[in-house]
DNA sequence: TCCTTATCGCCAACGATTGTTGAAAAACAA
DNA sequence: TTGTTTTTCAACAATCGTTGGCGATAAGGA
Protein backbone atom coordinates (compact mmCIF):
# COMPACT_ATOMS: atom_id res chain seq x y z
CA UNK A 1 0.00 0.00 0.00
CA UNK A 2 1.12 3.16 -1.13
CA UNK A 3 1.33 6.25 1.55
CA UNK A 4 -1.56 8.33 2.67
CA UNK A 5 -0.66 11.17 0.27
CA UNK A 6 0.03 9.37 -2.58
CA UNK A 7 -3.35 7.43 -1.73
CA UNK A 8 -4.72 11.51 -1.51
CA UNK A 9 -3.42 11.87 -5.15
CA UNK A 10 -4.64 8.39 -6.50
CA UNK A 11 -8.32 8.87 -4.91
CA UNK A 12 -8.35 12.11 -6.55
CA UNK A 13 -7.08 11.23 -9.75
CA UNK A 14 -9.49 8.51 -10.32
CA UNK A 15 -12.25 10.55 -9.27
CA UNK A 16 -12.84 10.21 -5.92
CA UNK A 17 -12.72 12.34 -2.57
CA UNK A 18 -11.06 12.66 0.00
CA UNK A 19 -12.58 12.73 3.11
CA UNK A 20 -11.01 13.11 6.39
CA UNK A 21 -12.67 9.33 7.17
CA UNK A 22 -11.16 8.31 4.10
CA UNK A 23 -7.32 9.30 5.08
CA UNK A 24 -7.92 8.29 9.00
CA UNK A 25 -8.14 5.03 7.39
CA UNK A 26 -5.95 5.53 4.91
CA UNK A 27 -3.19 6.36 8.40
CA UNK A 28 -4.47 3.21 10.13
CA UNK A 29 -3.84 1.20 7.44
CA UNK A 30 -0.71 2.11 7.27
CA UNK A 31 1.81 -0.38 8.30
CA UNK A 32 -0.81 -2.79 9.90
CA UNK A 33 0.13 -6.27 9.87
CA UNK A 34 -2.50 -7.30 11.48
CA UNK A 35 -4.56 -8.21 8.32
CA UNK A 36 -7.77 -6.69 10.00
CA UNK A 37 -11.39 -7.43 9.47
CA UNK A 38 -13.37 -4.45 8.44
CA UNK A 39 -15.05 -4.35 11.80
CA UNK A 40 -11.43 -4.50 13.25
CA UNK A 41 -10.70 -1.36 11.07
CA UNK A 42 -13.79 0.16 12.22
CA UNK A 43 -13.06 -0.28 15.92
CA UNK A 44 -9.63 1.38 15.50
CA UNK A 45 -10.42 4.78 13.43
CA UNK A 46 -13.53 5.11 15.18
CA UNK A 47 -11.28 5.76 18.29
CA UNK A 48 -10.03 8.90 16.83
CA UNK A 49 -13.62 9.66 14.67
CA UNK A 50 -16.39 8.62 16.97
CA UNK A 51 -18.88 9.02 14.55
CA UNK A 52 -17.53 7.13 11.62
CA UNK A 53 -20.31 4.72 10.09
CA UNK A 54 -19.10 0.93 9.46
CA UNK A 55 -20.71 1.49 6.03
CA UNK A 56 -18.05 3.91 5.01
CA UNK A 57 -15.14 1.94 6.04
CA UNK A 58 -16.34 -0.86 4.44
CA UNK A 59 -16.86 1.59 1.22
CA UNK A 60 -13.19 2.70 1.38
CA UNK A 61 -11.29 -1.05 2.05
CA UNK A 62 -13.21 -1.82 -1.23
CA UNK A 63 -12.36 1.42 -3.13
CA UNK A 64 -8.31 0.47 -2.15
CA UNK A 65 -9.10 -3.17 -2.90
CA UNK A 66 -10.27 -2.18 -6.50
CA UNK A 67 -6.94 -0.04 -7.07
CA UNK A 68 -5.27 -2.43 -5.38
CA UNK A 69 -3.65 -1.14 -3.10
CA UNK A 70 -4.61 -3.65 -0.66
CA UNK A 71 -5.73 -7.05 -0.88
CA UNK A 72 -8.93 -8.82 0.36
CA UNK A 73 -8.31 -12.01 1.78
CA UNK A 74 -10.66 -14.95 2.79
CA UNK A 75 -8.51 -17.21 5.22
CA UNK A 76 -11.88 -19.01 7.06
CA UNK A 77 -12.05 -16.83 9.48
CA UNK A 78 -15.76 -16.08 8.18
CA UNK A 79 -14.53 -12.59 7.98
CA UNK A 80 -13.04 -10.55 5.22
CA UNK A 81 -9.51 -9.53 5.88
CA UNK A 82 -7.63 -6.43 4.72
CA UNK A 83 -3.87 -6.82 3.78
CA UNK A 84 -2.03 -3.72 2.93
CA UNK A 85 1.14 -5.93 1.83
CA UNK A 86 0.44 -6.10 -1.93
CA UNK A 87 4.29 -5.46 -2.95
CA UNK A 88 5.69 -8.45 -1.25
CA UNK A 89 4.70 -11.96 -3.04
CA UNK A 90 3.98 -13.53 0.56
CA UNK A 91 1.62 -16.63 1.99
CA UNK A 92 -0.18 -16.55 5.43
CA UNK A 93 -0.05 -18.41 8.51
CA UNK A 94 -3.75 -18.22 10.25
CA UNK A 95 -4.64 -19.46 13.88
CA UNK A 96 -6.83 -21.63 14.16
CA UNK A 97 -7.58 -20.72 17.37
CA UNK A 98 -8.45 -16.98 17.80
CA UNK A 99 -7.93 -16.17 13.74
CA UNK A 100 -4.98 -14.38 13.56
CA UNK A 101 -3.00 -13.52 10.19
CA UNK A 102 0.83 -13.57 9.77
CA UNK A 103 2.49 -12.83 6.85
CA UNK A 104 4.83 -15.48 5.66
CA UNK A 105 7.51 -13.75 3.46
CA UNK A 106 9.49 -15.22 0.88
CA UNK A 107 8.63 -19.01 1.40
CA UNK A 108 8.14 -20.99 -2.23
CA UNK A 109 8.48 -17.68 -4.38
CA UNK A 110 8.77 -20.47 -7.20
CA UNK A 111 5.17 -21.56 -6.67
CA UNK A 112 3.92 -22.39 -10.16
CA UNK A 113 1.93 -25.23 -11.01
CA UNK A 114 2.16 -27.04 -13.86
CA UNK A 115 -0.01 -29.76 -13.65
CA UNK A 116 -3.03 -26.91 -13.71
CA UNK A 117 -2.44 -26.36 -17.62
CA UNK A 118 -2.85 -30.15 -18.02
CA UNK A 119 -5.88 -30.12 -16.46
CA UNK A 120 -7.54 -27.56 -17.98
CA UNK A 121 -7.23 -25.05 -15.85
CA UNK A 122 -6.37 -21.40 -16.32
CA UNK A 123 -4.46 -20.96 -13.13
CA UNK A 124 -3.70 -17.14 -12.07
CA UNK A 125 -2.64 -17.36 -8.64
CA UNK A 126 -1.42 -19.40 -5.88
CA UNK A 127 -1.92 -19.39 -2.52
CA UNK A 128 -1.30 -21.09 0.24
CA UNK A 129 -2.29 -20.84 4.07
CA UNK A 130 -0.78 -22.61 7.15
CA UNK A 131 -3.27 -23.32 9.59
CA UNK A 132 -2.01 -23.67 13.51
CA UNK A 133 -1.59 -22.23 16.81
CA UNK A 134 -0.16 -18.90 16.94
CA UNK A 135 2.43 -18.06 19.93
CA UNK A 136 -0.56 -16.11 21.96
CA UNK A 137 -2.78 -19.40 22.08
CA UNK A 138 0.49 -21.77 22.16
CA UNK A 139 1.35 -19.91 25.60
CA UNK A 140 0.24 -21.34 28.72
CA UNK A 141 -0.05 -18.26 31.11
CA UNK A 142 -1.14 -15.80 29.09
CA UNK A 143 -4.73 -16.16 27.76
CA UNK A 144 -5.31 -15.90 24.01
CA UNK A 145 -6.70 -13.62 21.95
CA UNK A 146 -10.59 -13.77 21.24
CA UNK A 147 -12.96 -15.18 18.71
CA UNK A 148 -12.49 -18.20 16.81
CA UNK A 149 -14.25 -19.39 14.15
CA UNK A 150 -13.55 -22.64 12.62
CA UNK A 151 -13.47 -24.62 9.08
CA UNK A 152 -11.49 -26.86 7.28
CA UNK B 1 -13.97 -42.04 3.35
CA UNK B 2 -14.95 -45.44 3.45
CA UNK B 3 -18.09 -47.17 1.93
CA UNK B 4 -21.09 -46.85 2.81
CA UNK B 5 -21.29 -50.29 4.68
CA UNK B 6 -18.57 -49.48 6.45
CA UNK B 7 -19.51 -46.07 7.74
CA UNK B 8 -22.55 -47.84 8.65
CA UNK B 9 -20.55 -49.86 10.90
CA UNK B 10 -18.65 -46.48 12.33
CA UNK B 11 -21.56 -44.67 12.98
CA UNK B 12 -23.50 -47.61 15.39
CA UNK B 13 -20.24 -48.07 16.92
CA UNK B 14 -20.03 -44.56 17.79
CA UNK B 15 -23.68 -44.40 19.02
CA UNK B 16 -24.81 -42.95 16.08
CA UNK B 17 -27.92 -44.43 14.63
CA UNK B 18 -28.40 -45.12 10.65
CA UNK B 19 -31.06 -43.82 9.32
CA UNK B 20 -32.42 -44.31 5.24
CA UNK B 21 -31.41 -40.73 4.70
CA UNK B 22 -28.17 -40.97 6.35
CA UNK B 23 -27.09 -44.18 4.37
CA UNK B 24 -28.29 -42.25 1.02
CA UNK B 25 -25.96 -39.35 1.88
CA UNK B 26 -23.40 -41.83 2.82
CA UNK B 27 -23.89 -43.72 -1.35
CA UNK B 28 -24.36 -39.55 -2.69
CA UNK B 29 -21.04 -38.84 -1.42
CA UNK B 30 -19.14 -41.92 -2.13
CA UNK B 31 -16.70 -40.98 -5.39
CA UNK B 32 -17.89 -37.78 -5.96
CA UNK B 33 -15.12 -35.78 -6.77
CA UNK B 34 -17.05 -32.06 -7.33
CA UNK B 35 -16.55 -30.98 -3.27
CA UNK B 36 -20.18 -30.52 -2.88
CA UNK B 37 -21.80 -27.76 -0.83
CA UNK B 38 -24.32 -29.05 1.47
CA UNK B 39 -26.96 -27.26 -0.97
CA UNK B 40 -25.53 -29.56 -3.79
CA UNK B 41 -25.60 -33.06 -1.36
CA UNK B 42 -29.39 -31.52 -0.53
CA UNK B 43 -30.09 -31.29 -4.01
CA UNK B 44 -28.76 -34.78 -4.98
CA UNK B 45 -30.00 -36.49 -2.32
CA UNK B 46 -33.52 -35.06 -2.77
CA UNK B 47 -33.50 -36.48 -5.79
CA UNK B 48 -34.03 -40.53 -4.39
CA UNK B 49 -35.61 -38.66 -0.93
CA UNK B 50 -37.87 -35.79 -1.83
CA UNK B 51 -38.43 -35.08 1.97
CA UNK B 52 -34.92 -34.98 3.21
CA UNK B 53 -34.40 -31.81 5.12
CA UNK B 54 -31.37 -29.55 4.85
CA UNK B 55 -30.53 -29.90 8.34
CA UNK B 56 -30.65 -33.45 8.15
CA UNK B 57 -28.21 -32.99 5.58
CA UNK B 58 -25.95 -30.54 6.90
CA UNK B 59 -26.16 -32.42 10.07
CA UNK B 60 -24.75 -35.71 8.95
CA UNK B 61 -21.88 -33.78 7.25
CA UNK B 62 -20.67 -33.00 9.87
CA UNK B 63 -20.90 -36.10 11.69
CA UNK B 64 -18.93 -37.23 8.96
CA UNK B 65 -16.76 -34.45 9.24
CA UNK B 66 -16.36 -35.10 13.18
CA UNK B 67 -15.15 -38.89 12.43
CA UNK B 68 -12.95 -38.00 9.58
CA UNK B 69 -14.20 -39.11 7.30
CA UNK B 70 -14.82 -36.27 4.97
CA UNK B 71 -12.96 -32.78 4.86
CA UNK B 72 -14.78 -29.49 5.01
CA UNK B 73 -13.06 -26.87 3.07
CA UNK B 74 -13.41 -23.37 2.68
CA UNK B 75 -12.11 -22.28 -0.29
CA UNK B 76 -13.84 -18.79 -0.38
CA UNK B 77 -16.70 -19.84 -2.36
CA UNK B 78 -18.56 -18.45 0.02
CA UNK B 79 -20.13 -21.89 1.02
CA UNK B 80 -18.33 -25.13 3.10
CA UNK B 81 -17.44 -27.70 0.29
CA UNK B 82 -17.18 -30.94 1.27
CA UNK B 83 -14.32 -33.73 0.51
CA UNK B 84 -14.45 -37.12 0.49
CA UNK B 85 -11.31 -37.53 -0.50
CA UNK B 86 -9.45 -37.84 3.14
CA UNK B 87 -6.44 -40.46 2.44
CA UNK B 88 -4.94 -38.61 -0.69
CA UNK B 89 -2.60 -35.96 0.62
CA UNK B 90 -3.60 -33.03 -2.13
CA UNK B 91 -4.67 -29.20 -2.77
CA UNK B 92 -7.13 -27.37 -4.74
CA UNK B 93 -7.79 -25.98 -7.79
CA UNK B 94 -10.93 -23.41 -7.50
CA UNK B 95 -12.53 -21.73 -10.54
CA UNK B 96 -12.56 -17.99 -10.10
CA UNK B 97 -16.05 -18.26 -12.00
CA UNK B 98 -18.12 -20.73 -10.98
CA UNK B 99 -16.67 -21.95 -7.84
CA UNK B 100 -16.25 -25.85 -9.35
CA UNK B 101 -12.99 -27.52 -7.29
CA UNK B 102 -11.13 -29.97 -8.65
CA UNK B 103 -8.25 -31.73 -6.75
CA UNK B 104 -4.82 -31.69 -7.25
CA UNK B 105 -2.81 -35.07 -6.00
CA UNK B 106 0.89 -35.35 -5.51
CA UNK B 107 1.44 -31.79 -5.84
CA UNK B 108 3.76 -30.04 -3.07
CA UNK B 109 4.06 -33.51 -1.33
CA UNK B 110 6.41 -31.93 0.84
CA UNK B 111 4.89 -29.10 1.86
CA UNK B 112 6.35 -28.04 5.21
CA UNK B 113 6.84 -24.94 7.02
CA UNK B 114 10.04 -24.19 8.77
CA UNK B 115 9.86 -20.46 9.22
CA UNK B 116 6.59 -21.15 10.95
CA UNK B 117 8.34 -22.16 13.50
CA UNK B 118 10.65 -19.43 13.78
CA UNK B 119 7.57 -16.64 14.44
CA UNK B 120 6.30 -19.72 17.22
CA UNK B 121 3.55 -20.76 15.24
CA UNK B 122 2.88 -24.12 15.52
CA UNK B 123 1.89 -25.29 12.08
CA UNK B 124 -0.88 -27.96 12.15
CA UNK B 125 -1.67 -28.19 8.25
CA UNK B 126 -0.92 -26.65 4.46
CA UNK B 127 -3.07 -26.06 2.45
CA UNK B 128 -2.42 -24.60 -1.02
CA UNK B 129 -5.28 -23.47 -3.20
CA UNK B 130 -4.70 -22.46 -7.12
CA UNK B 131 -7.25 -19.69 -8.33
CA UNK B 132 -8.22 -19.39 -11.75
CA UNK B 133 -10.17 -20.58 -14.58
CA UNK B 134 -11.83 -24.07 -15.02
CA UNK B 135 -12.30 -25.60 -18.89
CA UNK B 136 -16.32 -24.45 -18.87
CA UNK B 137 -15.54 -21.14 -18.25
CA UNK B 138 -12.47 -20.98 -20.40
CA UNK B 139 -14.54 -22.74 -23.29
CA UNK B 140 -15.32 -20.10 -25.85
CA UNK B 141 -18.61 -22.07 -26.67
CA UNK B 142 -19.93 -23.88 -24.02
CA UNK B 143 -22.15 -22.31 -21.26
CA UNK B 144 -19.86 -22.34 -17.78
CA UNK B 145 -21.28 -23.49 -14.90
CA UNK B 146 -23.22 -21.05 -12.33
CA UNK B 147 -22.79 -19.01 -9.49
CA UNK B 148 -19.70 -17.22 -8.69
CA UNK B 149 -18.37 -15.68 -5.32
CA UNK B 150 -15.53 -13.66 -5.40
CA UNK B 151 -12.55 -12.78 -2.67
CA UNK B 152 -9.11 -12.41 -2.73
C1' DT C 1 -20.01 29.57 -5.72
C1' DC C 2 -22.24 25.32 -7.15
C1' DC C 3 -22.42 20.72 -8.39
C1' DT C 4 -21.18 16.31 -7.03
C1' DT C 5 -20.07 13.06 -3.91
C1' DA C 6 -19.53 11.18 0.84
C1' DT C 7 -21.20 10.52 5.04
C1' DC C 8 -24.46 9.73 8.59
C1' DG C 9 -27.98 6.93 11.06
C1' DC C 10 -30.98 3.65 10.75
C1' DC C 11 -33.06 -0.10 9.17
C1' DA C 12 -33.87 -3.98 6.11
C1' DA C 13 -32.09 -7.56 3.48
C1' DC C 14 -28.93 -11.08 1.82
C1' DG C 15 -27.17 -16.10 1.96
C1' DA C 16 -25.11 -19.81 4.62
C1' DT C 17 -25.74 -21.91 8.67
C1' DT C 18 -27.56 -23.11 13.32
C1' DG C 19 -31.04 -23.40 16.68
C1' DT C 20 -35.91 -24.33 18.27
C1' DT C 21 -40.29 -26.33 18.37
C1' DG C 22 -43.40 -30.49 18.69
C1' DA C 23 -44.91 -34.33 16.49
C1' DA C 24 -44.11 -38.44 13.88
C1' DA C 25 -41.25 -42.09 12.50
C1' DA C 26 -37.82 -45.08 12.82
C1' DA C 27 -33.59 -47.56 15.03
C1' DC C 28 -32.29 -50.95 18.03
C1' DA C 29 -31.66 -53.29 22.56
C1' DA C 30 -34.13 -56.15 25.60
C1' DT D 1 -42.63 -57.44 20.04
C1' DT D 2 -42.13 -54.01 23.15
C1' DG D 3 -40.08 -49.98 24.98
C1' DT D 4 -36.64 -46.46 24.99
C1' DT D 5 -33.88 -43.47 22.52
C1' DT D 6 -32.67 -41.10 18.56
C1' DT D 7 -33.63 -39.06 14.29
C1' DT D 8 -36.24 -36.77 11.20
C1' DC D 9 -39.45 -33.41 9.58
C1' DA D 10 -41.54 -28.87 8.81
C1' DA D 11 -41.56 -24.41 9.71
C1' DC D 12 -39.67 -20.61 11.38
C1' DA D 13 -36.55 -17.45 13.75
C1' DA D 14 -31.91 -16.11 14.64
C1' DT D 15 -27.15 -15.72 13.84
C1' DC D 16 -23.16 -13.25 11.53
C1' DG D 17 -20.74 -10.61 7.96
C1' DT D 18 -21.94 -7.78 4.53
C1' DT D 19 -24.53 -4.86 1.28
C1' DG D 20 -28.23 -2.09 0.03
C1' DG D 21 -31.72 1.52 0.53
C1' DC D 22 -33.27 6.11 2.52
C1' DG D 23 -33.34 11.17 3.26
C1' DA D 24 -30.65 14.60 5.30
C1' DT D 25 -26.51 16.83 6.13
C1' DA D 26 -21.82 17.90 5.28
C1' DA D 27 -18.05 18.50 2.71
C1' DG D 28 -14.76 18.07 -1.51
C1' DG D 29 -13.09 20.31 -5.44
C1' DA D 30 -13.29 22.78 -10.00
Amino acid sequence: MRTPEELTELFRSSGRKVTAQRQCIFRVLQGDETHPSAEAVHAVVSREMETISLKTVYQTLHDLAELGEIASLDVGTGMTRFDPNVTDLHHHLVCRQCGSVRDLVAVFPELRIPEGADLGFDVGSAEIVFRGLCPECRAPAGRGRARARSST
